[in-house]
DNA sequence: CTGTTTTACCCCCAAAAGGGGGTTTTTTCA
DNA sequence: TGAAAAAACCCCCTTTTGGGGGTAAAACAG
């Protein structure tokens, strides 16, 4: 038996997280946040085992969340439950601390076993995202944070004139910079950049 | 007590729902499909009030699925039930029969109310869903087939030269669609365009 | 304390996009 | 059946981008 902690926004979903830890006898009454502010209020006032915690909540991402909570309460596990099966996302998750990382659309059983290993001490991740992280590690690309930082203001729509005004550095500089993300994404000009980026949540 | 089929691959999801529709006496077992085969399998073999739809399914769009089920089925209710909170979402399936469109957070008693004022012949929205409705429908720009489509090469990379080639155009014609589509969408340059037309999901 | 990575810089020239003006022919639908 | 909307076309000229070459100083890590 665990202390359990969801958070996610999704009352029905965590209604349905509730149901299948009763039914596993995993957690007799799993406490539900639905907001970043209510799981640290919750965090403070009481001890948890273990958390499943949602990436996209209403008021903070479950990222910084997730990098916040592991510095605060390193003895807390926690699991990521979310739909986005990208590699970015993955990736930022457990370099911000969280031991597992399932789909939404994972068999109940799954979610069970994910806990389980999870509290065994070890790392989790769901069949599909395991499958995905180990196809997309190789062909990644890593970017500088000066590369993330020039792709979002691409992205942003901002010309390398602007842009170097803004960084305060020569627009040749940009040039380059830009130059460089389009090899290293193998994009064919700036609108491929730009989808790519947004597609895999890289800004 | 209404004969509901769930579509929708996330298990745990469709397992909360059972336990609302049975809680509020709706229906005693509603029945799930996981995918738009099944979903499409189940309506063939047997007869249902309400379908609960999502649209991310594995196997097809849940648009193009709504508009299939409405036009084969057309006494079959349709009810969106996605996560998606976007205007052009909603737009689509509206346009393609569905009667009610919730989103996935929304308190159980919405999703409830929601089934009983479709099955009453009403239209529902969720409250966050009418909200955005009201507020977008003035601000949303309507784009034609052919501007849709040009968008759609635009932000797969292909310059004007290509694309022209490919819809046996001329390369001044592309010229002017893009002009047109900067103007209309409020962009600056094809970074803006590509990154409105994705995060809107106007592609 | 050195070798790699990151950051920042430069030139030339071609290709593509953007801003301003338009016109004409099909479709569509009220 | 006729006005409105959509689709296709055209010219001039400027700005921005892309492709090809680079170099040099910091910063970082073994």
């Amino acid at each position: 038996m665990y202390k359990i902690l969801i958070v996610d926004d999704h009352p029905i979903l965590a209604d349905g997280l509730k149901t299948l830890f009763s039914d596993y006898k995993m957690c007799l009454n799993p406490e539900i946040a639905s907001s970043g502010k209510e799981c640290l209020r919750k965090l403070n006032s009481s001890e948890y085992d273990i958390l499943l915690l949602d990436i996209n909540l209403p008021d903070v991402s479950g990222i910084d969340l997730c990098e916040k909570i592991h510095s605060e309460y390193p003895n807390v596990k926690i699991m990521a439950l979310t739909s986005f099966s990208e590699f970015t996302c993955v990736d930022n998750m457990m370099a911000n601390g969280a031991s597992g990382y399932v789909l939404k659309n994972a068999m109940p059983e799954e979610i069970i076993k994910g806990v389980e290993t999870i509290m065994d001490g070890e790392i989790f991740l769901c069949h599909e995202v395991d499958i995905l992280m180990k196809k997309e590690t190789e062909k990644h690309v890593y970017l500088t944070r000066r590369e993330k930082e020039l792709l979002r203001l691409i992205t942003e729509g901002f010309t390398n004139q602007e842009i170097s005004e803004k960084l305060f550095l020569g627009s040749e500089t940009i040039k380059s910079y830009r130059k460089n993300l389009l090899f290293k994404l193998n994009a064919r000009n700036t609108a491929t950049l730009v989808k790519i980026a947004l597609e895999e949540k890289l800004v």
